[in-house]
DNA sequence: CTGAAAGCGCTTACAG
DNA sequence: CTGAAAGCGCTTACAG
């Protein structure tokens, strides 16, 4: 029985006999047989599974970055075991007792931090590695992000090289530490192209870009002729509250949408969009976590790979 | 500490002294003690988790479904653990083996089942009970599915009381069992109506969507007057192909989407769907395979909330 | 009413 | 080069 364990794990392999390992090898494939990961996790305080903290399942706009995790955490051998960190039903204290507490996972995965929540400091002292992924949380040394900051940077020069000089940025909510830095790059970027820029923020979502494109629009002075917006969903409905008020795009006005989406290639018009590098950043908040649980150092890492522009047909020179 | 056991596990309840027992609660509590999962697990022979096996994680369409069983997982006590089964990458071969085989799930939801495909009934007749989500495994008694024929009849009648007589159907790939009771609740009762139907199908994208909508007005005879289209991403595309044609919505083609979808409120025209129960088809998942679980005979489930149409704008009476 | 013992299926020093 | 023993943290008959 222990021969069989460490051929299997391939660990004492120089001294056993080759015949006996031979032996082992077609018992093990005529049995289909597969070490229980539950004992072996017993034994060797590891479960061979990953925990991975969404912000709430409703939303699933961050499919790649998941999508980007899951297949990297399977390449490395681990499972995924998702929860959801919805304020109301499944809360995030109710995921980590469950998750951790209970030794299910070897590491976890927040996808859902918000500044100033107590809990992700539990989280980074606790028993297993943590990591933040897209929503840092400062000082903890565990965030794995994307550039956002050059993603706002591109958003404003790409406006700036068209003539414009009257932005506008319908940003997300700024309690995220991602919207801010996009918000910071684009407003950086404009005041550096002498441009000036008018902020509405709003929830990520159809209505809240159909609101707040309306106030953006419906002011007295400093009007944008041209706008950077938050998220897919907020572009969908600011298209529609466009329409609604006979705005043409991009004749009267030229729009950016952060992050990139197959619908955006179907919407009229097309939407030029900042492109991020969503599966890296799920595949390196895996790197991050497994390096930790594997006793590395860690420390915030940045995918380095840069935002792009996809220039379609929602921008246009200045007239 | 059998004692502890009993007591935090509420089984010898009866028998032991109250006083005892508040003490045990006390520490447990101080303590923030929380039973090892891995070594529960391997004792009874139980894991506490679930296994959901999607199709592509690239398609999120079935996000709601998802949520629906993952709040119901969570309620019930099961943590659920995803796994791809894209035929590149993470293969279902290879899912099941690390999911069943190594005995990390006590139960799988398959979302990803194909007409033909041997390793159905490998699943069926394997350790852990299985069922199948929507994409149904005809014969097994495993399958959780809503009222999709109603759904097309559904879609068929409001098109028939708006007076169109020669109906299109864009229809998902038929290997699908799904989309085929779609596509003949929607003939049958579109016959039964007194209409033609004339039928193309495509892949569930955007772009498939665009091009059978070319396809399907691209007719010499026989050209509908009212299409029903198999899902959102297809609409998407389909909405883009009717613009280039110039084809006027509902004024010259009315159509209904098969799912509803907050985008459908935003594009232009409003989209008319039908919305079909895919929170409680989540939810009955996941209550199917807890009851096998348990030891419940088993069999076919249809989730009975019928599908409902959301009157939109596009669609019109013929003129 | 409560404690001691066995055992779930592994892995890894430790003998031999 | 390979087997016997201990132990991971639980639960549940079984004694007492």
């Amino acid at each position: 029985m222990s021969t069989v364990s460490r051929v299997l794990s391939g660990r004492g392999d120089s001294s056993i006999r080759p015949e006996t390992k031979q032996r082992i090898f077609e018992s093990a494939e005529r049995l289909h047989y597969r070490p229980h990961a539950l004992a072996r996790g017993l034994r060797l305080s590891t479960t061979g599974a990953l925990g991975w903290l969404v912000p709430s399942l409703r939303n699933p706009n961050n499919s790649p970055i998941i999508r980007g995790a899951f297949d990297r955490a399977w390449e490395l051998g681990y499972v995924l075991v998702i929860a959801e960190d919805s304020a109301e039903r499944a809360t995030a204290e109710e995921a980590y007792a469950r998750l951790v507490d209970e030794g299910r996972i070897d590491g976890l995965a927040i996808q859902s931090a918000r500044e100033g929540n107590a809990l992700l400091d539990t989280f980074v002292s606790g028993p297993v590695p943590c990591v933040f992924v897209d929503r840092c949380h400062p000082g903890s040394g565990c965030n794995v992000a994307m550039r956002d900051g050059d993603a706002g940077r591109l958003a404003a020069e790409h406006l700036i090289d068209l003539r414009h000089a009257s932005l506008g940025h319908l940003a997300g909510p700024l309690e995220f530490d991602t919207t801010r830095r996009r918000h910071d790059g684009f407003i950086a970027a404009a005041n550096a192209g002498g441009a000036t820029v008018v902020v509405e923020t709003a929830e990520l979502s159809e209505q809240a870009g159909y609101d707040a494109m309306r106030r953006l629009l419906d002011r007295r002075a400093d009007v944008p002729t041209a706008i950077f917006i938050a998220n897919v969903n907020q572009t969908i409905g600011a298209l529609a509250a466009l329409r609604s008020l006979g705005v043409r795009v991009p004749d009267d006005l030229s729009i950016v949408c952060h992050d990139d989406d197959v619908v955006l290639e179907y919407v009229d018009p097309r939407v030029t969009a900042i492109r991020m590098p969503l599966l890296r950043l799920g595949a390196a908040a895996i790197d991050a976590l497994v390096a930790r649980i594997d006793g590395g150092a860690g420390q915030d890492v940045v995918v380095d790979e840069a935002p792009t522009l996809v220039d379609r047909a929602s921008t246009a020179r200045l007239r």
